[in-house]
DNA sequence: CGATGATTTCAGTGTCGACCGAAAGCAGTG
DNA sequence: CACTGCTTTCGGTCGACACTGAAATCATCG
C-alpha cells in the first residue's frame, strides 16, 4: 500500500528542515521554510503553522520573527484581519546564498591579514600562503561568478 | 609602547578560531588550526600544543583527532620518539572548501525532489521552482568554477 | 620487564540554545 | 468597553556539546 502525496511532502519538509539544522537553523525555523515552499494557499498564520507542524506559538513565534528578520520569509497584516498571514519570499534566497558565498570568501581577509604579520618571514609564511592563495582566488571569483547568476524564471 | 609580534600573532589566532567556531568547528580546534599555520617549527606535539594554547590534554586530544579526521592536520610518528608530532597539511584545505561548496550545491537535490513531489500542479510548485532553478544554477557552476582552480604556488 | 613520558579515554561540570506553555499584550468586533 | 481570538514575551526545562582533569593505556628506553 502507497503512502499519501501529504506523507511524502511532510517527509520532504523534514528533511528539508534537516538540512539547515545544519547550517545552524534550528529545526523549527526549517519546517516553517519547507512548509511554505510548499503549501496551498501560499499564506499561512502563526496558529495555523503552530497546528500544522505541531510546534508550540512560542517556537513559532519566535522562528518566524527570525525568518522575517533574515527576509526569507514576509509578513502580512490586513484590516478586518487580526491574524498576520506569512508566505515565502522567494526573491530572498538570493541574498540568503550570497552570504554564504561571501563567509566563505572572507576568510581570506584573514589569511591576508596573518600573512601582513609574518611578512619578512617567507619560510614560517609558507604554509599560511598556500592557504591564502587558495582564498585569494576565491574571494576574486565567487563574487564575479555570483554577478552571472540567472535571473527567475518567467 | 606598541605590542609584540607574538602577542599580534596570538590575536590573529583567536580571530581565526572565532571565525571557525562560527562554522561549528570547536573553539580549540581552531586554534590548534591557526596556530599550526603560523608557529615555528612546523611540528608540534600534543603536550605542545596543550601548554601553549592552554587547553587540557584532552580537549586537544580530542580535537586533533577531528582535525586529523578531516585531513587538515596529519599525524607523524617517529621510531625514537615517544611523542607524536602534528602539523598542518596545505593540501587538505582545498577538500575542505569543496566540501563546503557542495553544501550549498546540495540542496538542489532536495528542491528537485520537492518539485518532483509537486509535478502535475505548476501552481503549487511556482515557489519552490524559483529556488530549485537558483540551486540548479549553483549546482552547475559550483563545480565548473573549482575545477578551474589554481595550483598552490610555487 | 619496570620506568618514563606521552596520549587517549572517560566521567563529570558548565554553558548554551531550542523548545514549551502559560501569561501578558494587542488588534479588531459587537 | 468588554469580548474574542491571535501573537509575543518570558520563565523554566531539557538535551547537546565543549571542556576539564584524573585515570587508564600505550610506546619507547634503560
Amino acid at each position: 500500500m502507497s503512502v499519501g502525496r501529504e506523507t511524502r511532502l511532510s517527509a520532504w519538509i523534514e528533511r528539508f528542515a534537516a538540512h539547515f539544522a545544519e547550517e545552524g537553523i534550528p529545526l523549527i525555523g526549517g519546517r516553517i521554510l519547507g512548509y511554505l515552499l510548499i503549501c496551498q494557499p501560499v499564506e499561512r498564520t502563526a496558529a495555523e503553522l503552530s497546528q500544522e507542524l505541531e510546534a508550540s506559538s512560542g517556537s513559532i513565534s519566535t522562528n518566524l520573527k527570525y525568518l522575517v528578520n533574515v527576509g526569507l520569509v514576509t509578513k502580512r497584516t490586513r484590516r478586518g484581519r487580526q491574524a498576520a498571514e506569512y508566505r515565502i519570499n522567494e526573491k530572498a534566497w538570493t541574498d540568503f546564498i550570497q552570504r554564504k558565498l561571501n563567509a566563505i570568501a572572507s576568510v581570506q581577509t584573514l589569511t591576508e591579514d596573518g600573512m601582513r604579520l609574518l611578512s619578512g618571514d617567507p619560510e614560517r609564511s609558507m604554509r599560511l600562503r598556500t592557504v591564502d592563495h587558495l582564498y585569494g582566488w576565491l574571494s576574486e571569483e565567487l563574487p564575479a561568478l555570483w554577478e552571472r547568476r540567472p535571473a527567475s524564471p518567467k
